[in-house]
RNA sequence: GCGCCCAUAGCUCAGCUGGAUAGAGCAUCUGACUACGAAUCAGAAGGCCGGAGGUUCGAAUCCUUCUGGGCGCACCA
């Protein structure tokens, strides 16, 4: 349970008692009202601004309006002292065993501490990834797919019904290079002797392995054909493996989709063009002429009537193509389908995550989810910047051309998936990320992922001595749970609990504002609110976990710091990483 | 020329959708190992939150406008 949501409804209950005795007007709007834990933890808890909002509407002085609301605040069992604050702050303190309950809470739900109910089983569609099945994944794909797969996580775990999907995209141009590439390969593997890649084909090696493998299925069927014989089968051919490619990439980051939708068949199903005739009766579709782009007119640019998606009507710069000259369906007007498909699927919440690369596209696609969905649905797009990889400092040189990109594989190899999907989260998607191998792989205060993971594997050192310690003692999480909490008393011990019982709400907050970057800097923050106290014990002996001869002290303080581990369990598992029992 | 994103300590970044005296790490300086692993910790110092206006009880956060960076700008995906 999230303290602060129940201190909250605890506060509109005295409002709503506050109405009925005529202090606030009947219906006060208090939705803006926050409950959050204050900076200073000097002022308590947790402080709340109602008094400050609600003022205006009690025709009274925040502070006073505060002092009516305290009166009744401190009435409330769990709450164990109220005061007032600055221009109108109330500030709570609750009882410390209403705290030291939430210790038990941890050692009776597990790493399913801190699930929730926000989204109350709504539906959620999270799509991410969707590289193009031409090749292996690159390292440029590693920050989407961590990003989309722990927001996923994220939203699973505060209660949503979350689809992970991949959108492939199967139907453009670019699959008949593949095509063609995979062709020369095959007669490669037949041998012939094919020099050098003609510019325009994909050059990299790693269709060498499905050349050989359609030659011997199909033997040398295809070699002297037409290629309007063989391109629709080589296309197929060519997906199927270039997605099992793909798959075994993610696979290694621990990635796995629930749901693979292909463009192609989109296409084929007649889904684009079911998208586009509603949005035609909706009188959202007309045919015009485009304006060049101001500023940087492309050298063949030619006025052109075009088939237009009136995307200005809901919010963005310039109407939208949806048919090229030849007739055949853009990009967009298949992905206009995609979230069509998506919402008739169920999904009124959709979130696309994409790369920079990609923000001039965020605008229309939200246009087009308002209009092809009626205004029901949602969607947000989460663009993530650049990562720069860096080699002690010094850029990691990538040339596509040269085929020294490096690819997402090299990258886990190097480093490990664990390494790889922690630091991603590193910062917050829209600002760019260094990526150091030499910084990512070191031991030290300044890695975040080893500083969270050696306090982890701390608490487990603790047991194992604890163990020594106490031979007859039982340190189980169902022997803890029964363990005196109230010999928890220093100031230090009572705030590591306090930011334990604070997980729940960061969930919350993390999963509301879409942003999982969140969860990997409280795990840093309590990790080292956990060394902190670790340290103590060196100072004054009589603060360490293990206190000789002492049972019932040991015990408590072990079940504190189990549910400390337990907590970043729960957040390195919606990171999907593993903890480390040992270093 | 237009759109989106970014700008916070010397450096790298948080800042909980508007709250109280703006927080961490690194680097710098001063300390803590007869060890529940010092792979860590404690303390000091460091700020006109890019500039200028505005909105209100209250702004790093919202609006306007500059400045400096990144990305993208018909018929590619």
């Amino acid at each position: 349970m999230n303290v602060f949501s129940l201190l909250k409804s605890d506060i509109e209950g005295q409002i709503l008692v506050l109405e009925t005795e005529g202090v606030l007007p009947a219906g006060t709007d208090s939705s803006r009202i926050t409950v959050e834990p204050p900076r200073d933890a000097a002022h308590g808890d947790a402080a709340t601004n109602a008094a400050m909002l609600l003022g205006k509407a009690a025709g009274l002085k925040p502070r006073d309006l505060a002092e009516k609301l305290a009166e009744k605040l401190r009435d409330i069992d769990h709450i164990d002292h109220v005061e007032i604050a600055g221009p109108g702050f109330i500030n709570l303190r609750m009882a410390d065993r209403f705290w030291l309950s939430q210790v038990v809470a941890v050692l009776e739900n597990g790493t399913a501490y801190g699930n929730g109910d926000l989204g109350r089983g709504e539906r959620v569609n999270v799509e991410y990834v969707s590289a193009n099945p031409t090749g292996p994944m690159h390292v440029g794909h590693c920050r989407g797919a961590v990003v989309g797969d722990v927001l996923a996580n994220l939203l699973a775990k505060a209660g949503y019904a979350v689809t992970k999907e991949y959108y492939i995209n199967d139907a453009g141009a670019q699959v008949d290079v593949l095509a063609k590439s995979l062709h020369l390969r095959y007669r490669e593997a037949l041998g012939e002797n094919i020099g050098d890649i003609p510019a325009g084909l994909y050059p990299g090696d790693y269709l060498v392995e499905p050349g050989k493998k359609m030659a011997a299925r199909d033997g040398d069927k295809w070699q002297k054909a037409d290629e309007s014989a063989w391109l629709e089968e080589f296309r197929q051919f060519a997906i199927t493996e270039m997605m099992d490619l793909i798959r075994a990439d993610l696979a290694l980051m621990g990635v796995a989709h629930d749901v693979f939708t292909s463009e192609a068949n989109l296409v084929a199903k007649g889904k684009v063009q079911q998208a586009f005739d509603f949005l035609e009766k909706k009188g959202d579709i007309y045919v015009g002429v485009l304006e060049p782009p101001k500023g940087k007119t492309p050298d063949d640019w030619e006025p052109r009537p075009q088939t237009l998606f009136r995307s200005t009507e809901f919010g963005d710069d310039v109407d939208r193509p949806l048919k090229k000259s030849d007739g055949s369906w853009t990009y967009f007007a298949s992905d206009i389908a995609c979230h069509f498909d998506k919402y008739e699927r169920g999904f009124n919440t959709m979130i696309d995550v994409f790369g920079a690369d990609h923000g001039g596209y965020v605008k229309r696609m939200k246009a087009a989810t308002k209009a092809i969905t009626g205004g029901e649905g949602d969607l947000d797009v989460k663009l993530c910047q650049l990562v720069n990889l860096l080699e002690n400092g010094e850029p990691v040189k990538m040339s596509k051309r040269a085929g020294t990109f490096v690819t997402l594989r090299d990258v886990v190899e190097r480093v490990g998936k664990d390494v790889v999907r922690f630091i991603m989260l590193t910062r917050k998607n829209d600002a760019t990320l260094d990526f150091d191998f030499a910084k990512v792989t070191e031991q030290s205060r300044d890695n975040p992922v080893f500083y969270v993971q050696y306090a982890y594997a701390r608490v487990k050192s603790v047991f194992r001595q604890a163990a020594e310690a106490f031979p007859e003692g039982d340190f189980s999480d169902v022997a803890l749970k029964k363990a005196d909490l109230g010999l928890l008393t220093s100031v230090d011990e009572k705030h590591l609990v306090r930011r334990i019982a604070e997980w729940p709400r960061i969930v919350e907050q993390a999963a509301i504002a879409h942003e999982p970057h969140r969860i990997a800097f409280f795990m840093t923050e309590i990790a080292a609110d956990f060394h902190a106290l670790w340290n103590k014990g060196r100072d004054t002996t009589t603060l360490r976990f293990i206190v000789a001869d002492d049972l019932a002290t040991t015990t408590a303080r072990l079940a504190m710091i189990r549910s400390f581990a337990l907590v970043i369990a729960s957040g390195l598992d919606v990171v999907g990483v593993a903890p480390v029992e040992e270093m």
